[in-house]
DNA sequence: TATGGGGCTTCCCATCGTTGTAAGGTCAAG
DNA sequence: CTTGACCTTACAACGATGGGAAGCCCCATA
């Protein structure tokens, strides 16, 4: 098996099979007398649980402790659940923070007429520093973390 | 003013300051006589602008639209409500995409008792590829774009 | 006036997961 | 033997941000 079949039977694309060989997240593939990687169908099936890992948003970083919990026969369970319930928490409070914004986004967008003419609360707000309109003062620096390039979801 | 007031003032970074206005987002600054950037009031009310935007989730791109509006006296608020409710529709997108992660994960903990025993399926769902355990057959290539490190929030 | 510390400058690197591209080798079918 | 589809490596880009080095500037204090 080719490294494109591998990818067609995972779901992972060759380019990130290569990367995740490259970073030690997966052992290094066989190779024929001319250098093609061969994968075995175990290989695949690693593919398809790291696939599955990241469609359920695990880091790279955690996908590795998920790997190594599910080739340890003598695991407990605890520790992979453990594992699931932080990702869980974690994108809760990713979801919250963007609820957040939603609701501040809304609000704004409910009370801006949207028309020909110039007047807009929505850059009224923006430009008016800390947003005193609806909400306690805040000062400087808000409490939400500001947007950052972490890893996360699908844009497009 | 410089650049380190200004950044205490409006809450974005010196760092980000010099990033902002190299990639064109904010005006080049005026310089003192030996190099020092230096920051008007006005200025300062922008970076705010922005720093305000990104804490609602603009990507920058859509900020330089959203400064762009600002700035036109003639503006339409149409304009400015369309990219608040593009912006809400994509924070709606992202959201529900990691409700349903968070739903399948939640599924799969619950299932899992969670003590010193190695059985778990968790793991046993993510080994078996496209989960059968609790959907329609997903073959190969699911519903979800995988998750991507496209720019979003804070994990940290 | 000398010195020290803190702020400023530019430049480069790292993150995270993924895609794109370029330059070349390999394989199988025609 | 040619063609085209595949493989290989290596490098850069994305988004927004943080970190650090090397060197200059400004002010205050001894």
């Amino acid at each position: 098996m080719n490294i494109g079949d591998a990818a067609k039977a995972s779901g992972v694309s060759a380019k990130m099979i290569r990367y995740y060989e490259s970073t030690g997240l997966i052992p290094a593939a066989g190779r024929t007398g001319s250098g093609y990687r061969v994968y075995t169908d175990t290989e695949v099936q690693m593919l398809r649980f790291i696939r599955r890992s990241r469609d359920l948003g695990f880091p790279v970083e955690k996908i590795e402790e998920l790997l190594a919990l599910w080739r340890d026969r003598s695991r407990h369970s605890a520790d992979v659940k453990r594992l699931a319930l932080d990702q869980i928490d974690g994108l809760k409070r990713k979801i919250s923070e963007m609820q957040a914004m939603m609701d501040s986004l809304q609000h704004l967008a409910d009370a801006c007429c949207g028309d020909h003419r110039p007047e807009c609360p929505i850059l009224a707000d923006l430009g008016n520093g800390p947003n005193p309109a609806h909400g306690p003062l805040r000062t400087g620096s808000s409490g939400l973390p500001r947007a950052k390039p972490g890893h996360l979801l699908a844009t497009d």
